[in-house]
DNA sequence: TAGGCCATCTGGTCCT
DNA sequence: AGGACCAGATGGCCTA
């Protein structure tokens, strides 16, 4: 006969879904076998090591009509193994029923704090999704694959302050990819209006440049002047389509051109875009010097177009981000750090090396 | 059907 | 004692 370990569906939503169930022995019937074994694995040192107080109240609740006052229950070791020796540690007190239902509320309310607590970290997440490139309210990136696009986009972000260069976007979306999955490789190629095809073309093309502006595409409302990368090619799956085509257009000349400065301390941000970077010129290490056995590694998952490394157009362009919300006329920049105030020292050494080991990792 | 991703439970550890 | 954090386990869902 099997006994719910804990019966209030309002604090345990899914308890069906997992452990909780307890037979009449006591032992939990939703562990597994191996689970079983590697807990008299540990034998009775390591058990009487960790169990201790509340953590001991699970075994206790399972146990309690069976225990004496002042008896140690052996886990695991009830059936037939006798000769095991005595447990040490201090002698379990018996469970009464005030002791058990305070373990069982103790344990409620552990587990709706932990769910809040993942409910939380992922709501962070998903403000973090928001944030790097390629957001897709259908297509949501992975948690991991969120985290590695976050690192590679920093590290993207970081490389474009620190050679005052725009990317090409061959270098951009490479350095994006790094170690992303195939399908999240695909979803940022998506996002860029790239696919592989035409990626190498591209590449293969003799003095090949991402020249920004022409056609136009409203982002949130706002006007884009973003040239190839709104164009019609949204070939990289299905969820291409639902990106939203922001995250590598701006008005790239606008700034430049006009002097504008993105706004930063916009205190309204509500994370809902992602920093609508536009990369049009070289990262310049990538470009200069061939990829580090580390680097490379780092692609595993990623395009495999480190081959075409050195045939990388090398057009230097400035960098450039959109014109500040809806103060300036333009669109979610606020966000991003205050570019208008960072001026690119090429004699100035950031802590580049640091960002390398970090990013080579 | 296998594998990836996820939510949840659970017990351990550390800290206040 | 209790909360935060963590990692392991488990089962559900989805997709190739």
């Amino acid at each position: 006969m099997l006994t719910r370990l804990f019966n209030e569906p309002s604090l345990l939503p899914d308890m069906e879904k997992f452990g909780g169930w307890v037979d009449d022995s006591g032992s939990e019937c939703s562990k597994t076998k191996d689970e079983e074994q590697e807990r008299c694995r540990l034998g009775d040192e390591d058990l009487d090591d960790v169990k201790d107080g509340s953590s001991r109240a699970q075994s206790e609740i399972a146990g309690e009509e069976d225990e004496d006052d002042d008896v140690d229950e052996d886990d695991c070791g009830d059936e037939g193994d006798g000769d095991r020796p005595k447990k040490r540690g201090p002698k379990k007190r018996k469970m009464t029923p005030a002791r058990l239902e305070r373990s069982k509320v103790r344990r409620q309310k552990a587990n709706a704090r932990e769910r809040t607590r993942m409910h939380d970290l992922n709501s962070a997440l998903d403000n973090l999704r928001k944030v790097v490139p390629c957001y897709s309210k259908t297509q949501k990136l992975s948690k991991i694959e969120t985290l590695r696009l976050a690192k590679n986009y920093i590290w993207a972000l970081s490389e474009i302050l620190r050679n005052g260069k725009r990317p090409d976007v061959v270098s951009y979306v490479q350095t994006l990819c790094k170690g992303l999955s195939q399908p999240t490789t695909n979803l940022v190629a998506g996002c860029l209006q790239l696919n592989s095809r035409n990626f190498l073309t591209e590449q293969c093309q003799e003095g090949a440049r991402f020249h920004l502006p022409t056609p136009s595409f409203s982002m949130h409302g706002y006007p884009y002047q973003c040239s190839r990368l709104s164009s019609t090619h949204s070939q990289s799956g299905s969820n291409a389509h639902s990106l939203r085509n922001h995250s590598f257009c701006s008005a790239y000349e606008a700034l430049y051109a006009e002097g504008t400065s993105p706004e930063y301390n916009s205190p309204d941000y509500e994370g809902h875009h992602s920093p609508p970077v536009c990369v049009n010129g070289n990262f310049a290490l990538r470009q200069q010097e061939p990829l580090s056995p580390e680097a490379e590694r780092g692609y595993q998952y990623s395009m495999h177009y480190t081959s075409l490394h050195g045939s990388r157009s090398s057009t230097a362009h400035g960098l450039a981000y959109a014109p500040s919300g809806a103060r300036s006329g333009s669109a979610h920049s606020e966000n991003l750090p205050p570019f208008h105030d960072v001026h690119v020292h090429h004699d100035r050494a950031p802590a580049y090396e640091e960002l390398n080991a970090f990013f080579h990792n």
